[in-house]
DNA sequence: GATGATTATTTGGTAGGACCAAATCCTCAA
DNA sequence: TTGAGGATTTGGTCCTACCAAATAATCATC
């Protein structure tokens, strides 16, 4: 059955532009413009259904786009939640593509090359540049490190402190988006693999070779050890996927 | 109304998860087995109902969540087309966060800066290692950026395609695509400004600087020309966002 | 008055139908 | 054979109704 309204709105529609991309656009600017902040909630679908004279479906449509934008976080039967989006957020929405990658021939090693080329440079900027505090941030993770290499969770976790140094020193916030996004992709699929202690006084021997030639401001030596570092622990874990 | 159908469906279902995730799961495992390869057709919307047996509501909320994963392909009035994921896709689909990054403060210089550092490591990396092969690309990429001085446009596109060779070097298809994205995310907003041919001249001179730089095995050298270059350019559009 | 169980309401998820516009397929006459 | 015109297909949009879980409100009991 048709009713007036929906064949009148059916006639006049195809001149206007979507409804929902400006649903869309208008809950964008919201957020962006800060009148939604993070953790705030949005009104209920059918609430929004009245405020823009929409249909439901049109509701959800602009909510799902937001949501695989980053900007709103979904749960059943609860309200939407308002995320401002953070670089992390970016590398999260890919999670589900690299995955796929990742299958593909020689799809970690090419990911894992990535990774040592960045840390390279980034371990070559910190000899180069590192001020006093990294220094000391650097020295505390080293012997967290250290301390832990007896406990396989502890140290797998102050192994990635230690790295994640690295890319907290430029002052960019995307570096240590881009390191969590590579604990997340390569390391979820060897972790749980227990390491002898013979293993981890190796890991940490390389750590220290690397903070060694920082704080002797000789880039050329922190990247050979970061180089071998990582090299070094490629062969331990090829075989494991 | 209500049929025995819907009802039978419905109170069977609460054990499921989301019906939408099963469909999107298994499409999803018929690409990766290879079932689905590059190029082919989905059933249209309707036979899916019928085949997964759930309401085109919930096909299309399916459909909608591949495409942004990059797996899909849609356009209007035809078969949705299976798109095996690379590199590029994983990219383009963080596109709409990556948006509203740049809008945030300094959104677009932490970017442009990430570029930079990378950038800078893979001119090292192409002094240090680059092969015959690789040095005529970047001297037959550097002709045609001189070339092309008097034409904007044309500029444009061989400065990209000069620095993509420094992307193309290392041989790991990851970095092609991170170029391609940077182009897309940056040079999308500063692009169609038109540019006097003494700028692209004092562009294609740091081009030249970066190249004979690598020609003569000076990594320093050519790392101190990139940067010079980038910074350069920088200063010449942080004004225009 | 505090408390726990019961009921009512809210809310996101799903089903199914109707319509449109463009693209494609089909038919049939010239 | 061909091409013009109609019929069918197909994705895009909108609507209403229903379900199940979570939450809020109510009420009986102590």
């Amino acid at each position: 059955m048709l009713n007036e309204a929906q064949q009148d709105e059916a006639t006049a529609r195809p001149a206007e532009r979507r409804a929902a991309d400006a649903v869309v656009m208008e809950i964008e600017q919201d957020i962006v413009t800060g009148r939604l902040t993070n953790g705030d909630t949005l009104p209920p679908e059918r609430d929004l259904m009245g405020r823009f004279g929409i249909s439901r479906t049109v509701v959800r449509e602009a909510i799902a786009t937001l949501t695989t934008r980053g900007l709103l976080e979904c749960k059943p039967r609860h309200r939407p939640i308002v995320r401002s989006p953070g670089y992390d957020a970016a590398f999260s929405a890919v999670g589900g593509v690299v995955v796929h990658l990742l299958k593909q021939n020689n799809g970690v090693k090419a990911l894992f090359d990535v990774r040592i080329f960045l840390e390279a440079a980034l371990v070559r900027h910190a000899a180069l540049h590192a001020r006093k505090e990294d220094i000391v941030a650097l020295r505390e993770a080293l012997a967290a490190n250290r301390a832990a290499i007896d406990d396989p969770v502890a140290f797998d976790n102050t192994d990635v402190a230690f790295h994640a140094v690295f890319y907290a020193i430029p002052g960019n916030p995307i570096f240590p988006a881009v390191h969590r996004a590579f604990v997340s992709w390569l390391f979820g699929h060897w972790q749980s693999m227990p390491r002898s202690a013979e293993q981890n006084l190796a890991y940490h021997a390389g750590h220290k070779a690397i903070f060694d030639a920082i704080i002797d401001r000789d880039p050329e030596g922190a990247e050979t050890a970061l180089k071998s570092h990582l090299e070094e622990a490629w062969e331990t874990v090829r075989g494991t996927f």
